[in-house]
Formats: C-alpha cells, sequence, structure tokens
DNA sequence: CTAGAAATGAGAATCTTTCGCATTTAGATC
DNA sequence: GATCTAAATGCGAAAGATTCTCATTTCTAG
C-alpha cells in the first residue's frame, strides 16, 4: 500500500499524489519531465492537473522521494529516488542516460569543499558524450 | 583591437558584439546571465536590445568565447572563457561562485566514460555548499 | 561607394512553471 | 458513519526566460 510511503513522507495520501507515485514507480522510463507524468497519466485515463503535477513533484523532492535534474537546463527532468545515489552520463546524440557511482570522485569532491572552506550540501555532476550505439552509428 | 576576436571566431565584429564582449572582459563579475548583461550595458548608457544579447551570448558559446552555466536550473549564467577549464563551488546561502581545478576527478570522468562506452565530450560538476562566511555567520 | 548578406531591435509569441482562488477532499473528531 | 477544517486540487491567468518575426540597419567584400 502506497499511501504509507506518502504518510512516512508527511504527505497526505491523495489521489492525485497517489497517481503519480504509482506512475514513477511502474515506469520504465526513469527521467521524466513534469510534463512527461502529465501527459502519460492523461493518456492512461488518469486525470491530473498539470500545475498539480508539478506541486506534487516539487513536495516529493523536498520529501526525498525524487531527485530533480538540470540535465539541459531549461526544464527539471524527475528520477524516482530508489536507494543510493548516483551520477549520469548521458549521450548527446540520442538523449541515452545511464548511471553510475564513483567513490573516488564522491572523495574528492568532500575534499574539494573542505579545501576551499565549504560544507557540502549537495552536487551535481553530468558527463556528456556519445554512447556506443551513436558511435557506431557514425 | 578586440574585433580580431571575433573575426578569428568567425563572427562579424558588429557594434553590439564588440560592446558585449568588451563588457565581458572588463566585468569584475564573472557569471552572468543574459539579463545582467542587458542591464548593466543598459547602466552604462549602451544601447542594446534584450534579443540582441541573447543572440550574441548563444553565438559567443558556439565559437568558444564564452560558457553557458545552470547553476540553478531555471535561466543560462554566461562566463567568459579566459584559458583552462575549471569547475565552480557554490554558496546556497549568499550565492558566491568558486572556481576549482581537480585532475583526480578530471581523469575518473573520462575514465567512466569509457568504461560505459561513451567517447566524452563534455561535463558539468557543480559543488553546493554553504560557505566559511555563511557559516560563521549562522 | 554600392550591393547583398547578415545582424539588429522591438514586440509578439512560446515554453515552462507558478499563482490565485473557488471547489473538493483527506482524515481527525464526534 | 456524519461532520468539520485545513490542506489539496484544478482551472485559467500570470510570470519569467528565451526565441521568433520581420522591417530596418549595418558590415564588408568587390
Amino acid at each position: 500500500m502506497e499511501s504509507k510511503d506518502l504518510k512516512q513522507a508527511g504527505l497526505k495520501a491523495t489521489v492525485p499524489r497517489l497517481k503519480i507515485l504509482k506512475f514513477l514507480e511502474e515506469s520504465k522510463v526513469r527521467h521524466m519531465s513534469a510534463e512527461d507524468v502529465y501527459k502519460s497519466l492523461l493518456d492512461s485515463g488518469e486525470e491530473v492537473g498539470l500545475a498539480t503535477v508539478y506541486r506534487v513533484l516539487t513536495q516529493f523532492e523536498s520529501a526525498g522521494l525524487v531527485t530533480r535534474h538540470h540535465f539541459e537546463g531549461d526544464h527539471s527532468i524527475f528520477e524516482l529516488n530508489d536507494g543510493e545515489h548516483h551520477d549520469h552520463i548521458l549521450c548527446v546524440k540520442c538523449g541515452r542516460v545511464d548511471e553510475f557511482v564513483d567513490d573516488v570522485i564522491e572523495a574528492r569532491q568532500a575534499a574539494i569543499a573542505r579545501e576551499n572552506g565549504y560544507s557540502m550540501e549537495d552536487h551535481s555532476l553530468y558527463i556528456f558524450g556519445i554512447c556506443s550505439d551513436c558511435q557506431s552509428k557514425k
């Protein structure tokens, strides 16, 4: 029963929130914009207002249920948080997204923050490149 | 004569482009939005259209004269390219921005791209934290 | 100096996201 | 289960950033 997740997160278990959470959990696509979520829900016959999708995703972010990315800079992309932190590597040709974790980089970031007198709160790292598929298609 | 820079970059040396380039070179602030550039120019009595500022900054980016950042995700921030690549560490309280270069991270990124079958084109790394000033002000 | 291509400026248009507010709903209490 | 109140929703309007359109101006090659 997913409503537990919402309650735990301090959010009332409303119909729109449950729909959105369920959709994120069941979607095979891991990275989606608010518009993507909205349209996909409409397509499956689920009525939710676009403004609500934006609001709910922002609340989910605050609650730690999803992470907001700025892959391209313009619009936000959301990803369901399932466990451990990871960074992303994206193909600039086809838009493919892969995930990775690198302890060396994680450690260096913390050290750099320290060296500069900062207490680290967060970080964002994206590697852009051309994936193997797109390289061979060249 | 700055018009050389523009010619080299394959851009016609027009008045607006020269004004914007000169402004970027002389500004003590290194990171600015298009709006910032526009308003600052207006304040110094230089007439340039906002649309032109956007166009020119985008052209400068393509020409490699400036780098576009997405610090906060919504609007673009531009920085004049003066030589070596560097990454950024930002204070989430006061907006301060510091720069750093870390060879270990650079090397790991290239390795990660390779391990994932990507040819690396670019990367963006931002560390978010609280700077020393803001920590003591707490 | 002149012509043609490229660039500019001003405002309209677009896109993404947020806001305002009247209506509905979750969930605590009776 | 009925009731109440704060919180949430949905809609359309509004906002902010950026791009587009197109008439006018300006480079720059010849």
